[in-house]
DNA sequence: CGCGGGATTGAACCGCGTCAACAGATGTGG
DNA sequence: CCACATCTGTTGACGCGGTTCAATCCCGCG
């Protein structure tokens, strides 16, 4: 059996929402892409409007997907963890839609675009299952929207750091009730849709409900339950998460992910 | 050569972004939907959390997808136009997340859910253009991310109005700069995310900069550029806009689509 | 003619943004 | 190893954009 490294093995997890891939897939997939290439902190790995001939596959460190208007405003609308890919969209005949950009310093595998989409051409259940996710994610972004059209602030964050712990969580990544979390206040402000300093008096008051607690990028959740309550996150999203969650212990048990 | 109706021919139309669908695929499809049925005003195509083993393909009239929170606040997050598919995710083993409902009297044809998933099975490029057409909407959804996470009321109204304005034109469904928006106030608000009085008190600023003009549900963009410019809506999916329309304008002359 | 849904208006209020200053941590070059 | 610059977090003061609540107007319709 051929060896699969562990970024690979993130990728696939994360794709196998609807079903499971066929090893040799995976394998073929695994043959297109590049060795590890470093990103320092705020390099661009996408930049809105580009044509590229490459898309990337993230291995180690976060990357935030953004839009940013003309006169500089920016909305942060995704946050790639490890395992990712930066844009599917390259097989459409436009320019990239947003820029993607590393938070932290990085490490991402190249992928040529015609070998990209030469693979899904060949394995149509690897096409299907990025069409899946695709469609997950769609949903995930529409929640977002209602979010950031018709939450306020306190749901907001409290919104914001219980996705972040259920995410972390069904990768294994949490200590306890306790993740790094390698973003500015400014990042997290642009995500949730609000100032810098709105972000922070809202944080402070989450800090004096002890329902938030921080020490550098150490964040821990003393009680994530009525975070999520309180952020009215949606039970069945919930469900779902813990399912992710039971599955990728499960994975992580077997491929020691780290 | 098998007869298509006009809702199919738009229906291909728009999944034609990334390329050509065979005929056969098309014919294929049409073999696959039932006969029109009629939805009152405000009736569900789909309910939030529930598995359903249809979806539907709309015909004539207009939708609004939503998800709503306990409370009731709403979000839409998308406007159906005739030839879409409600809700592509029933392919996924999981609820529908956001519920459809009809915005006016409305007639969609049902496909039934194994049918649909058989047929892009046996369908590759079919398949692969519902993809491609995911990753689109997906887009699109991130730019309504960016509007309502950092555009304030103004821009979003102008946006709101060009974007429908760009979008019927490129269905050939302008008369002049004049078109039908059969919504009412509170549901526009609730798709730029604000409350009914305030896009009311928008809507009377631009109509005294004589940038949109109503009768009734007849609204008349005098100046869409103008309007497009103070949105800040984006160059590049004008540009894309445009070539829709020239495409647009090309079937309709064709197939005389209404 | 009365009813009901939608549009519009007024007034009061406040959530959140903006601006500006300061504190603390980290880094960097001399 | 200090001096200084830079970046991030925090706090205060102020005011505006937008919400809320409650009328009132308008129009189509039974």
């Amino acid at each position: 059996m051929i060896q699969l490294n562990s970024t690979i093995r993130l990728f696939a997890h994360r794709l196998s929402g609807a079903g499971a891939i066929p090893e040799a897939d995976i394998e073929a997939f695994q043959d297109i892409i590049g060795p590890p290439i470093r990103f320092d902190k705020h390099d661009p790995l996408v930049q809105q409007g580009d044509r590229s001939d490459v898309l990337w596959l993230t291995a180690i460190g976060w990357a935030l997907r953004q839009r940013v208007l003309p006169d500089g405003r920016r909305q942060i609308s995704a946050i790639l963890l490890p395992g990712e890919l930066t844009d599917k969209g390259i097989v459409m005949p436009f320019g990239a839609t947003d820029s993607v950009v590393a938070a932290t310093e990085l490490w991402a595998h190249a992928i040529d675009r015609n070998s990209f989409i030469a693979l899904l051409e060949n394995r149509p259940r690897l096409e299907r299952a990025l069409f899946y996710e695709e469609l997950t994610r769609h949903a995930v972004t529409r929640e977002w929207l209602l979010l950031l059209g018709q939450r306020n602030a306190k749901e907001r964050v409290a919104y914001f750091f219980y996705e972040i712990f259920a995410r972390l969580s069904a990768m294994g990544m949490l200590h306890g009730n306790t993740f790094t979390l390698p973003l500015v206040q400014s990042e997290v402000a642009d995500i949730v849709g609000m100032s810098t300093v709105h972000f922070n008096r809202t944080l402070q008051h989450f800090r004096s409900l002890d329902l938030v607690m921080t020490d550098g990028q150490k964040v821990t959740l003393p009680r994530p339950i009525a975070l999520a309550e309180l952020a009215m996150f949606d039970a069945e999203i919930i469900r779902i998460a813990r399912d992710f969650q039971a599955r990728a212990a499960m994975v992580s048990a077997k491929f020691s992910v780290k």
